[in-house]
DNA sequence: ATGCCGAAGATACTTCGA
């Protein structure tokens, strides 16, 4: 049983890209993020071809999710946005997959520590804290996939100088992301990985894919009960290599059959 | 020190990303 996570950063351009990369890769579930699309412009007809069914929050232009699931797997209880929290922006959607909560969020960049954007983020940020707590409360199979826009640690960033108190590496930001773990839950990468080094983005100037030097900003967080089903978690570089790839690669966590209560 | 690249909307150049 695998998850996965992926920031397509335009799914009408990188739609070709998802579609080859699951017919490699047929997870249970992908979360995508960055859509850039409208509502009525998700192409439902292509995923549903690849054998996949898909509940989306789309946008123009900006933002935008989707969590696509494998046709024979159920899709049920589609929330979008933060209950409770008012926000234009289309960055969060969850639904349950065979007794699995799965949240597929685009956490906001923040632009600069001294931007409006940056009090937005802490502010979504509060908002989603509150959402997780209490989602965890209702389901003990419990996953939040996405991008997170927060490197959560020094050895996650290429120039952990360079980067010390910038946006999606500072203080209130890493805070906030502890906060996540306090509620219950782990880092699924980190779990079998503590090598630095291990990026799911790279920016596209200055050959930084080339050079290895990127940020692990995308991440699979999961509850205890699935904790306890995790047998690998990696980053998929594969796509990134690609001609025209997005920015981000994907991340990919595989569980027992049993994590699913359909399997078991 | 700043831009580098890329997508989108618009259709010359800006906004946004991270």
């Amino acid at each position: 049983m695998q998850l996965a996570t992926w920031n397509v950063n335009s799914l009408k351009v990188r739609l070709p890209q998802v579609l080859a990369w699951l017919a490699e890769n047929p997870v249970d579930v992908l979360c995508l993020q960055e859509l850039k699309l409208e509502q009525d412009k998700f192409p439902l007809a292509e995923v549903e071809a690849a054998g996949y069914r898909a509940a989306w929050l789309g946008q123009k232009t900006y933002n935008g999710v989707a969590i696509l699931v494998k046709a024979e797997r159920s899709l049920d209880d589609v929330v979008t946005g933060i209950p409770g929290y008012d926000d234009v922006q289309s960055r969060v959607i969850a639904a349950t997959v065979d007794g699995v909560r799965v949240v597929c969020a685009y956490f906001v960049n923040g632009e600069a520590v001294d931007s409006p954007k940056y009090t937005y983020k802490l502010e979504w940020l509060a908002a989603l804290e509150g959402y997780v707590e209490r989602e965890l409360e209702r389901h003990a199979a419990f996953a939040l996939l996405g991008d997170y826009n927060i490197a959560p640690e020094d050895i996650d960033v290429y120039d952990a100088d360079a980067w010390q108190g910038k946006v999606l590496c500072s203080a209130p930001e890493r805070a906030a992301f502890g906060r996540l773990l306090a509620l219950g839950l782990a880092d699924a990468f980190r779990l079998f990985n503590r090598e630095e080094k291990q990026y799911s983005w790279w920016d596209y100037r200055a050959m930084m894919f080339r050079r290895n030097l990127g940020l692990r900003i995308d991440h699979i967080l999961v509850s205890d009960a699935l904790r306890e089903h995790a047998v690998a978690c990696v980053i998929d570089k594969l796509p990134r290599k690609w001609e025209r790839p997005s920015d981000h690669t994907p991340v990919v966590l595989t569980l027992s059959a049993a994590a699913f209560a359909q399997d078991q």
